[in-house]
DNA sequence: CTTGACCTAGGTGTTAGACATAGGTTTATA
DNA sequence: TATAAACCTATGTCTAACACCTAGGTCAAG
């Protein structure tokens, strides 16, 4: 199976398999005649779970630890588990990150139009966006940042998206 | 006002004063005799506009396409309300790959949990991976992305930060 | 006069590939 | 059989927003 093949079979494209490739995370033999790479069923598998690792947001050297150490006969298990867990953990504050950013931008949206048919200066429209850095609103915001809070909130989010059968 | 001063000032490094400085959107004087930056009043302020429109979640090239708007006297007012309305759609839709990556996850752990005892090989962690691309409840996040449960959703927690005074 | 703290311009590294280039191979067609 | 199309190879460069490093110049203190 060529290169081709391999990223058609799933959906790719050719540079995603040679970078895998280039970077010994598959390990295709040479087909003796031309050169050419010659995947088999275990590459593959092996790049369809570098893709579904990938899609949970893990990194290519997180990915890499991975499978060097089931290649070594060994339990990725722990390694998995903590990596889980350190995403999950990002991903929490990105979800705040999100919630903070777009509370900023509705905000200065309405300042925006309360304000509608003064054209404005450089200097306010600096100001129109500094301005969302210390306004009330923007501690209210903040507020929701509280660890209970929050935990609520993103269970209920998550909990919708899970449970729900 | 020389490049660490600024750069204290503002709580940001040397490196990104220099970086705004390479790529043209500050524009000190060289003080003449040495060849060292110097940073006027003017200086500071464009640079507390760049660092609050980053935090919006604007990029460079936008930036600096207000920056030099505004520095040939024209009005950047139409070109700020459309990138606003860009960054938020774009927010919106990282929300909800976060709570989709959040979901998967969990989904993730639990699935963990409930074979705890056995070390699993290279292939289970492979199983376990790709399993949550399409087991029952993952369709149930997606149905989560519908634009109007979305919508509400998305209002409800925007509205939180925002109106609760 | 030397040490240390500062400055300069310029170069490289980072992610996960995308895109390009130069050249070799295979297949189809004229 | 000649050649063009479609494929392959290895290698290099590009992306964003800086961070880090180098080599060399400048300045104040001891």
């Amino acid at each position: 199976m060529q290169v081709r093949q391999l990223a058609q079979l799933l959906g790719i494209t050719n540079d995603t398999v040679r970078y895998y490739t280039r970077n010994g995370m598959l390990k295709p033999k040479k087909s003796l005649a031309n050169g050419y790479k010659d995947y088999d069923e275990k590459e593959v598998s092996r790049m369809r779970f570098i893709l579904s690792a990938r899609s949970l947001g893990f990194n290519v050297d997180e990915i890499a630890m991975i499978l060097s150490q089931t290649d070594a006969g060994e339990s990725a298990c722990t390694t998995v588990r903590q990596l889980i867990e350190k995403k999950l953990s990002q991903t929490e504050k990105q979800f705040w990150e999100t919630v903070r950013l777009r509370a900023k931008l509705i905000s200065a949206i309405s300042d925006w139009s309360t304000q509608p048919n003064q054209l404005p200066t450089g200097n306010q429209i600096c100001h129109l966006i500094e301005g969302t850095e210390d306004r009330k609103n923007v501690k209210n915001i903040d507020s929701l940042k509280d660890p209970k809070i929050g935990d609520e909130l993103i269970k209920s989010i998550a909990l919708e998206g899970i449970n729900h059968e």
